[in-house]
RNA sequence: GUGGGUGUAGCUCAGUUGGUUAGAGCGCCGGAUUGUGGAUCCGGAGGUCGCGGGUUCGAAACCCGUCAUCCACCCCA
């Protein structure tokens, strides 16, 4: 047996309706907030993903599902959708439009992990960007549509933590100091953070390991590096999330994995979701138009796990989604069978969903897959019933029976129908 | 890439210190009802015990390997 790809899921049936409801949410909240969708390719070229999310991040260096193209052109399948978006804003110069760009996209993501509880390496991400607005006022739009739409999903025990990572030159000047205090605490260090105070050092603030927070407690913190520029834009954009009533808490230690965020940077976590309890995150990142050779562009976004939103989102969802097939058709017998299936189709012109199951032959196999697809009428249609040139509708809930005449038959079945 | 758990019927799972024909519940099919679904009763079908070796008179069980899957590390949505 050929089987699908390991940490590649197949959506079924009765899932879709989970994903329906919150893609519908997800579309509804960015179109009020002023986002439309924007749908770019699933690969790119290779140095579009290496140049953006940074060549020494775990992404790059071996997450990346890349390919040759015939030519030899190095292409890769998206691990995130923001480098894309970016690449399609420049290669459309919408930098020369007048308003404010603000996208929204849906679509898989592909990254090369060892699948786990809420880790796939096929995912899919709803995402949005807000391109052009130097603003903190964009920064809390962005963060509010994030904190709104969840909210409105019902999911459970959000919790939305945000921080200022200040610029990069910020950064380089906190680096060293940092650097400098954990060499001194490097014994007291779990050993991944012992290598990460050369690879990522402010890595070692977001350890989980308690020991290595303990440690970290006496750090030198990111925030009395910033400049005063950036102190001061993240205290406009916190003063924004006061005032519309979103609820934060700071946390010195967020730190984000692509190497493009600057200023701020958010990420909505749950409890009871495993390990990988990320829902949502996203930042500021002012420099990375530029750095894929667009125009100076400010810019700030956030993407969401979709199947992480599915896995909170609450049953009682899925149970309230209402029965899309309201009429079975029986037909049997040698002219019933026919007759039915011309009927079928009359009705689907009409606009009215109705099935059959065509191995069934007999009125009891067609009332018991009736039954078992929810139909709320079942269209009885046998060798007795063409003779006389009726049919019987069949009210599966009362059990009530009508005749219906096959001359006018669309006229006398749509009352029922519209009653139902 | 590293570690741990789990692989037995369509599904969820039993299976005794290794013992002869591998079970249950649910589901499925048929009958009771020659043209009336669900409920009930009766009957029936369905299994390379993940795969490959090994130990043994005998392996679903023990050993080795391998694959799949889940969880965790790493990292992230």
């Amino acid at each position: 047996m050929i089987k699908g790809i390991k940490g590649v899921k197949d959506l079924l049936p009765e899932e879709a309706p989970r994903w329906h409801f919150i893609e519908e949410s997800a579309r509804r909240w960015a179109t009020r907030y002023g986002f439309r969708e924007i749908r770019i390719p699933i690969f790119e070229v290779t140095t579009l993903f290496a140049r953006s999310i940074g060549a020494s991040t775990d992404i790059v260096e071996k997450e990346m599902y890349t390919f040759q193209d015939r030519d030899g052109t190095s292409l890769t399948l998206r691990p995130e959708g923001t480098a894309g978006t970016v690449r399609a804003y420049i290669e459309h110069n919408r930098a020369a439009i007048p308003v404010p760009q603000k996208y929204y996209y849906f679509g898989p993501m592909f990254r090369h992990e060892r699948p786990q509880a809420g880790r796939l390496r096929q995912f899919h991400q709803f995402g949005v960007e807000s391109l052009g607005m130097a603003d903190p006022r964009a920064d809390v739009e962005v963060i509010s549509l994030l904190w709104r739409l969840l909210s409105d999903l019902g999911l459970p025990s959000l919790t939305l933590e945000i921080n200022n990572l200040g610029s990069t030159s910020d950064r380089e000047a906190y680096r060293p100091r940092l650097v400098e205090y954990l060499k001194i605490q490097v014994t007291g260090l779990c050993t991944n953070c012992q290598r990460r105070i050369e690879t990522n050092p402010l890595r070692v603030l977001d350890c989980k390991v308690p020991e290595c927070r303990a440690r970290t407690e006496a750090a030198p913190r990111l925030g009395d590096s910033l400049s005063d520029a950036a102190r001061s834009y993240f205290t406009r954009v916190l003063a924004g999330l006061d005032a519309i009533k979103v609820p934060y808490a700071l946390n010195h230690r967020l730190v984000r994995g692509l190497d493009y965020y600057n200023l701020t940077t958010f990420e909505v976590s749950a409890t009871n979701l495993g390990a990988q309890n990320a829902v949502g995150a996203g930042g500021r990142y002012d420099g990375l138009v530029e750095t894929l050779g667009g125009p100076q562009t400010s810019a700030v976004g956030f993407a969401l796990g979709l199947e992480r939103m599915a896995m909170l989102l609450p049953e009682s969802v899925t149970n309230s989604v209402p029965q899309d097939v309201v009429v079975y058709i029986a037909g049997f017998g040698s002219q019933g069978t026919d007759i039915g299936f011309k009927l079928l189709e009359e009705l689907r012109i009409s606009q009215v969903s109705a099935v059959s199951d065509f191995r069934s032959t007999t009125l009891k196999a067609h009332l018991r897959q009736a039954d078992r697809l929810g139909c709320r009428f079942t269209l009885i249609l046998g060798d007795d019933e063409v003779v006389k040139g009726t049919a019987v509708l069949r009210d599966m809930v009362s059990k009530t029976q009508y005749d219906i005449q096959l001359s006018s038959f669309l006229q006398q079945i749509k009352p029922f129908l519209a009653c139902s």
